[in-house]
DNA sequence: GGTCTGATTGACT
DNA sequence: GTCAATCAGACCC
């Protein structure tokens, strides 16, 4: 595909002209209201993103995984700008930021929530279960296989990995499209993006020609009306809670809802000893 | 080596 | 609204 317009299965006309790398080489609560209105696109899959969170670097934002400084986990986030952090969380599922600023600095911009806007049904294979599309959508050309695919059938997956392969859910329940890409874990689920997907350059430098194994890329698409665009608290974090450092567009159906930070309860296993354990 | 926490989500009441 | 799932990474001893 050229530059210039592309018609997306929704939201219309949007502009497919890649971002330049110099669009990330910038503080990250800079770019992550910038990015509101812009198209990641990832194999067949892509959403135009409604709301993100900047990260800082160490040192400075203790709510960032680079607080403490530079570890095997959070590396990408200390390279060069525009290249997608993906990491997994919670013992099941994964979240993708965009890295920002200069290599070394060490910030980033969590994608949240975005409006899927082409390859719906493949993100919505991915998000539902019981379909032979869970495991048909992907790979797009050039893609890795995820967890779960990697896996001979039949042999024990870890529930992240059922979840991955879209089979933690009951089967017959629809997904509205506005849920398809509604919050970190789901955006990440719905583009296809795992673990060996970390590191992914999302900037095309020249021709994509020239660089025909890219599979992600982060396009102008339409940027939000600045009007509309809104910043408060960021979610589900102890640390930094009044840094307003999260971005949305008022009004899109596709903002995820706000959950504060919830200290987890001490398990009865680790507060008093012969009960059974967790689980 | 042991323990705790987490940039979440879906099920359930 | 609450709660459990699940495991990698970070921290502490």
């Amino acid at each position: 595909m050229g530059r210039g317009e592309l018609s997306f299965e929704r939201g219309g006309a949007l502009s497919a002209a890649p971002l330049p790398r110099g669009f990330f080489d910038r503080p990250s609560h800079e770019v992550a209201p910038d990015l509101l209105g812009r198209v990641l696109v990832h194999g067949p899959v892509a959403v135009r993103l409604t709301e993100v969170e900047a990260y800082g670097g160490p040192g400075e934002d203790p709510a960032a995984h680079t607080y403490r400084g530079r570890t095997p986990r959070n590396a990408v986030m200390f390279g060069p700008p525009g290249h997608l952090y993906v990491y997994f969380t919670y013992g099941m599922h994964f979240c993708a930021n965009l890295v920002c600023l200069p290599e070394g600095s060490g910030s980033a911009v969590l994608l949240r929530a975005g409006e899927v806007v082409a390859g719906v049904s493949e993100a919505r294979a991915r998000r539902s279960p019981g379909k032979p599309a869970a495991s048909g959508a992907e790979p797009a050309p050039g893609d890795a296989r995820s967890a779960g695919e990697a896996r001979s059938a039949g042999e024990a997956r870890s529930a992240g990995d059922a979840r991955l392969a879209g089979d933690a859910r009951p089967a017959g329940r629809r997904i509205a499209d506005r849920d398809l890409a509604r919050g970190p874990a789901r955006l990440a689920v719905a583009l296809g993006l795992l673990r060996e997907h970390n590191g992914l350059d999302a900037v095309i430098d020249g021709s994509p020609a020239g660089r025909p194994h890219q599979s992600a890329a982060v396009l102008e698409g339409r940027p939000a009306d600045p009007d509309l665009i809104r910043s408060g608290p960021r979610t589900g974090i102890s640390t930094a809670k009044d840094t307003p450092w999260r971005f949305w567009i008022d009004g899109d159906e596709t903002v995820s809802p706000y959950r504060a930070h919830v200290p987890r309860r001490r398990s009865a296993a680790a507060t008093s000893v012969g009960e059974a354990p967790r689980s």
